[in-house]
DNA sequence: TTCTATGCAAAGCATTTGCAAGTCC
DNA sequence: GGACTTGCAAATGCTTTGCATAGAA
């Protein structure tokens, strides 16, 4: 990030402006509202520069693709297994779990991901409707 | 599963017989010693069946490529960020979590994944050579 | 002016799928 | 014999990359 350009300033913004956990695909279409020649492939990029720079965290998750959070306070989330919807889960961090497996294992612990699946209000509605 | 075949037989064999987190393609590899003519596809397919059957646990989370584990017991797992290897975490289930992260949400919790992440010993090592 | 960043398109991976042929019960 | 499975290959979905050009400092 050598220098600044419109499309990462506006990729930024979009991340910060709602609290949902957008996709690559999701951002691409919101900029391009402001920026209508937009990449995806600078979408990507820029994603990935702005995570290595610390100023957003990417959400990593092998079930569908790859999520982005411009809430840079740790915090945990939770997924909807039928919409795919992913919000952050109001849960305090389990702070001494690093600690407390990190003596039991011969790993050098330096993290966790904890998430949590379940049935978002919308499909759990959705799905009642249908029966 | 209406049937058996001998693929889908030496699959859940190699993923009972270690107690590693093997990949699709490792699986492919392995099984590919005894039966030179298996399929990718076919890999894949049964994978998905074993896991939909309850007789495999599919192990979802962070980056790369999906992995496979023979073990049905719940437990966790720990990653290694330089290697991309998984194993066992042995650390007892949180098994309150669910109820009480579900208490404070309007989703319908289903269960959590918890991965830990870090350093295994052997990259460990290995990176303290270089330096 | 000098490089970095972009747009576009092609390439890369992991995974999924269509289909004809094989095989299990 | 009939339906389920397989092997093969093509297709898919998400992400990355090469390259010529546009743009920031």
């Amino acid at each position: 990030m050598k220098r600044q350009s419109l499309q990462r300033q506006l990729i930024l913004e979009e991340l910060r402006r709602e609290k949902n956990h957008p996709s690559a695909q999701e951002i691409y279409e919101r900029v391009r509202h402001r920026l209508p020649k937009i990449s995806l492939g600078t979408v990507y990029r820029n994603l990935e520069r702005l995570a290595a720079h610390g100023l957003i965290q990417k959400i990593e998750a092998t079930g569908g693709q790859r999520r982005f959070d411009g809430d840079l306070d740790e915090h945990y989330h939770v997924r909807c297994l039928y919409c795919g919807r992913v919000e952050d889960a109001s849960l305090p961090m389990l702070s001494r779990l690093n600690q407390t497996y990190g003596k039991m294992s011969d790993y050098t612990i330096l993290g966790h991901h904890l998430e949590f699946f379940g049935i978002c209000p919308q499909c759990r509605e959705a799905a009642a409707k249908k029966n």
